[in-house]
DNA sequence: GCTTGACCTGGTGTGCGCTCCAGGTTGGAT
DNA sequence: ATCCAACCTGGAGCGCACACCAGGTCAAGC
């Protein structure tokens, strides 16, 4: 079983290591095994949670969010809960997706507009 | 020519009066026009332009660059720098867009996943 | 004329999500 | 044995984009 200290878990989750311990801190992830001088020890099981939780934060889920979704991922039977967690992200997702459609069509129509104005 | 006082401005253009407030001290919007009393009239042009704005900060765009276009736009032959300003910044939101779409499937997957799980 | 509420300015405070710091410990290389 | 870089903890600091506050001014309705 693999182990990964600080600094690569860090290059791997592509989270800061001061980040990775402000969310243990903050029970996001569970508290990481240590080595016998205290240092931390990342598991493929951690690292596995770490690139997913990249995923619900680079999608704009608040950290209060993802602590709850931390704190059910350590009961197995809690997950109709993370089911329906991720199901409601995936909609906010959506629906961001959509807005975001609809600006970049106004913002490419305000370049179009620009173009006409200048090649007159 | 209409005008609206801060409190119609806010609530046509989705900012807020200390938001309004404070794009025109940040120069992001030009010194709006007040009456005897100092009080401020917004013009149609400014509501344009602040619906405008509102689209580039709801898709992201920092301040600084918010002013940057604010400052461009006091100058009429400043259009080229605009226009680039525009299509670099829909270049961003293309990709975040993208980002967004393979993030999105992937919450999809993972739900998929749980759904299999709880119905074994 | 007086009240009242919307507005003014300058400055301070806030929430989020990290990021940095001081002061100390650990452990692999030489 | 010694060095030095990576790690530890608790706590303070920071950048962004506003939000809020005190203390005063203005104007519309009664």
């Amino acid at each position: 079983m693999t182990t990964y200290g600080p600094a690569e878990a860090a290059e791997r989750s592509g989270f800061s290591i001061d980040t990775l311990r402000y969310y243990e801190r903050e029970g996001i992830l569970p508290p990481v095994a240590r080595n016998s001088g205290g240092r931390r020890q990342y598991s493929d099981d951690d690292l596995a949670m770490l690139d997913f939780l990249r995923c619900l934060r680079d999608t704009g889920m608040p950290i209060e969010r993802l602590r709850r979704y931390g704190e059910l991922a350590r009961s197995p039977e809690t997950m109709p809960e993370r089911l329906a967690l991720i199901e409601e992200h995936a909609k906010v997702v959506e629906t961001r997706i959509a807005e975001l459609e609809s600006q970049r069509t106004r913002l490419e129509e305000k370049a179009a507009w620009y173009r006409e104005q200048l090649g007159n």
